[in-house]
DNA sequence: TATGAATGAGAATTCATTCAT
DNA sequence: GATGAATGAATTCTCATTCAT
């Protein structure tokens, strides 16, 4: 396979460093050294920080907003598409590591910093969980809720669940509070869909 | 009135920029400048930046603590617990604003880098949370479920809903997706406790 | 006993400061510290650094010139006043382990920043065994030399001998290049008297 | 003529600098005005403080080793070594004027602070001494002699010598204790050179 | 005299960015 | 496109000295 172009050699390199580090806490010249390319190469293909780190996070999120809604929309009904609104987000997290910390570090600012493209992902995201909800409250099956509180549990859940996989690898295998298997975002995703599931539909 | 110490002032303002612009965000210089301390007084009193957080998130972790877990044990059920664990750690959390853009930041670098002072704070409310649920599950009132999971629902969800009003304020009145009243934290905990409680109760 | 006056447990342990360090490198809160005295205090008493050197160095050597001038004085031939100037010297110098290093750093800055009282006291040591020269070479008992270098030969030997104590200690025993007792100033003082009076003497 | 290379450049300003206000006294911003190179590319070039100063010994105290050591070997008794390993290192050190007066102030310490790069210079310098006492006591030639003193004498002389230039230039021109040439370290070295050899000889 | 706190001026080092080739 | 070197503007931290009590 032909070489990884440095551009997107760089773009990789970024998006792991920026969410272990932070937009501050992100050296250019351990940029770099981590990817083995010359510091003014950098500046060669992305301008300046700024403007990497928008390059980056726009790589990083438009994919995974485009998956989650492609999903939603090969299913009809409300529950199922609440379904893989939130299985398929939480595997696609997953897949991505690097999503989780720097969408976490974002909101910590209130989302104040984040590039635009990156957060009309977001909101991509959040338009199409809204649909779901109003759908199905039209259609009597679910309960009124606050969509930000739902995207908010969604959301804070995963990306909790995910940040904290090295942490609690270095936990005892028996600490009783730590009962999932670690590195699997299934049963977590599947507990945080029932919760929120249960919760919204109406019994009858 | 007896002036503030100046230690004191310089966690206080330490604790803001920490929440506003993370560690390696927050500048020395100009927090001297905002807490209008000489700079040299900063670390007469706090040795260096690495202390100086250690020091704000240990004064601010501990206190948030301490009031969850009293407030839990003044009552005797395991869903009355569990209510008094989210909404008291909510209200809490919305009147230390700074708590929840802090402890995100921290848990988007899987909290490797947490302070160990402070780690312990956030082991306690854990563990209490454990004691809930096993507790209730032990009578019968609870299904099991992964203690790690609940908690990263209540922090997840309550930590967004708060480093998110600034953002939210700033959109417009009507906007769908945003119904709840933007700065009242008491709706958004009330439905996390009944979302989290509906899917935990065994139903008769 | 009496406690030591505050101002000279401060001389006394600059001196050493000085000594080990320099005097840019010795750090007036360390001095603090290591004489358990508040820093304040030393300002009190001392002015400032400059003046707290120059009164250390002067505390230091008056004593040693005095000693040294009065031996010499005790004896009556130049062979017997050489043989005190140098020996007497030696011995005093290895009783006051600070002026050795002390006088060498200021040797090192060619003498431009030693205070003015301290330079008087080692022109006074000079102009004695120049005296000593010159009473010797117009009796007929020593051939002409240049004063300044017997002088530098005495100060550089004994110097070198008595600063490199600590790392001599450090060597090996059986070191080959290391004969002499290391911390007994006889055996090289006498070597260096005997040196200099041979080379000095004129035989018949 | 091509540009002295900047790394060489500053290595140069530096040593002077070092020799003049010793390593606490010498000043980074200082160096890079007087070097006329940005502060930065001191960095860039030499790690730290320390590191330039390892740099700068190690470039200083090699090629007087060599040196000398090159120079005792064109010869084949132990006597004309002694007088090659005097005049020849007193001549060296004349030549390299900043080795006097950074080799003395780490003497002042002790020898506890020196780059050990440097160190193993001096050390080179001292073996080579040895043996040329050792095979002129084997020889008959030179009583023995703690190599240690003589090599403190060398040293010791010689470098009080070379630093004081600066001061013994500022004394009037009549001063009896002054009388050698100022700037010429040949007289000095050729009467140290006697004085050592007077004292070793075993005279029949 | 003694002391905890404060401070202005520095001093070492870092960092994003640019330049010359 | 790539790279070693350079640089101005920070940024963290230190230090001699002073102040208030």
């Amino acid at each position: 396979m032909a070489k990884l172009k440095t551009s997107q050699k760089i773009i990789d390199c970024a998006t792991r460093m920026f969410a272990e580090h932070g937009y501050a806490g992100t050296i250019m010249d351990e940029l770099a050294e981590q990817c083995s390319v010359n510091k003014a190469s950098i500046y060669y293909h992305h301008k300046d920080k700024a403007t990497l780190y928008d390059n980056a996070l726009t790589a990083l999120f438009t994919p995974i907003a485009n998956t989650v809604i492609e999903a939603v929309e090969t299913v009809d009904t409300p529950v199922e598409k609440l379904e893989h609104h939130i299985k398929i987000f939480a595997k696609t997290c997953a897949e991505n590591p690097y999503f989780s910390a720097i969408l976490m570090r974002e909101m910590a600012s209130g989302g104040a910093n984040m590039p635009a493209r990156a957060r009309e992902q977001m909101q991509r995201i959040l338009f199409m969980l809204n649909q779901i909800l109003q759908s199905g409250a039209s259609q009597h099956i679910f309960k009124p809720a606050d969509p930000l509180i739902i995207h908010f549990m969604i959301l804070g859940t995963i990306n909790l669940y995910i940040t904290t996989i090295p942490l609690r690898q270095s936990l005892p295998e028996n600490d009783e509070c730590n009962q999932l298997n670690n590195t699997d975002i299934e049963p977590a995703s599947e507990q945080l869909y029932k919760t929120i599931v249960d919760s919204l539909l109406i019994k009858q």
